[in-house]
DNA sequence: TCTAGCGAGTTGTTTACCTCA
DNA sequence: CGTGAGGTAAACAACTCGCTA
């Protein structure tokens, strides 16, 4: 807290604090008017100390002094006014605060929401691919003489007329139920294996590698799946 | 009757100044 | 003369009360 010492020097010189009992603050009877009725101060008196505090929220005593007499009102009830005045406007600021916290927050809750919808979206589509280029794997591995329809060895000549369109990442078809993480990755590595490319972690394979070609995906489509990857993971 | 706004009282804390050993 | 401890006064924040519209 701090203190102005020339101020402090001038009040010093008057008496102490009159008195703390209740009714012997100020005036005596708490209104300045002498009448004991406790009335509001006028609009102009009013008027006055709003702009005085809009320019200075904490006067010095002589301000307040020089204004008090100005006002035809005691020094310590501008004094009161003016603490009045700041623990409300701190009320009110604080509130106003929590307002626009809220909001914010409110903002962040419903991204998040949608965010999740649109991950669980993701995970349903990757779960239908993985599961057409397992029965693509099943057809390979019922006709081992390399007929169209199905993957070769390396995984460089594989049939594209499943995944090859981009009729894979059609976000309207995201009918498949969602997997946990681990079925995601163990589907990926199974799916890997049985192209024979990267992602088998034994192999110290990475999931990010990508191979120039891979069942005719270009590399940029081949990225943009990686990318729901990481993100699903 | 309930409620919000307001002026003022109460209490505890901080700070600077003063006095004295 | 310098210094630290204790007392004092003033200002303030936070809380509260009672009154009024």
């Amino acid at each position: 807290m701090e203190r102005d010492g020339r101020a402090r020097v001038a009040v010093k010189k008057n008496k102490k604090r009159q008195g703390k009992g209740k009714g012997q603050g100020g005036d005596g009877d708490g209104d300045g008017s002498g009448n004991g009725i406790k009335k509001g101060f006028s609009d102009e008196q009013v008027r006055m100390l709003e702009t005085m505090f809009e320019t200075e929220t904490k006067p010095e005593p002589r301000k307040k002094v020089e204004l008090a007499r100005e006002l035809g009102l005691q020094p310590r009830q501008v004094a009161i006014w003016f603490q009045n005045r700041r623990a409300r406007w701190k009320s009110k600021q604080l509130e106003r605060e929590y307002r626009a916290l809220k909001c914010e927050y409110d903002k962040l809750s419903a991204d998040y929401e949608l965010l999740k919808k649109e991950k669980q979206g993701l995970r349903s589509e990757l779960q239908r691919i993985t599961d057409m280029l397992r029965s693509a794997g099943d057809q390979s591995d019922a006709g081992e003489d390399g007929n169209a329809g199905t993957f070769s060895g390396d995984g460089a000549n594989c049939d594209t007329k499943y995944i090859g369109g981009h009729d894979c990442f059609d976000r309207e078809a995201m009918l498949c139920p969602q997997m946990d993480d681990e079925t995601i990755e163990n589907s990926v590595e199974e799916m890997c294996d049985l192209l024979n490319v990267g992602g088998n972690k034994d192999d110290g394979g990475s999931l990010t590698e990508i191979p120039e070609k891979w069942c005719g995906l270009g590399p940029s489509e081949m990225s943009a799946a990686v990318q729901w990857w990481n993100f699903c993971t």
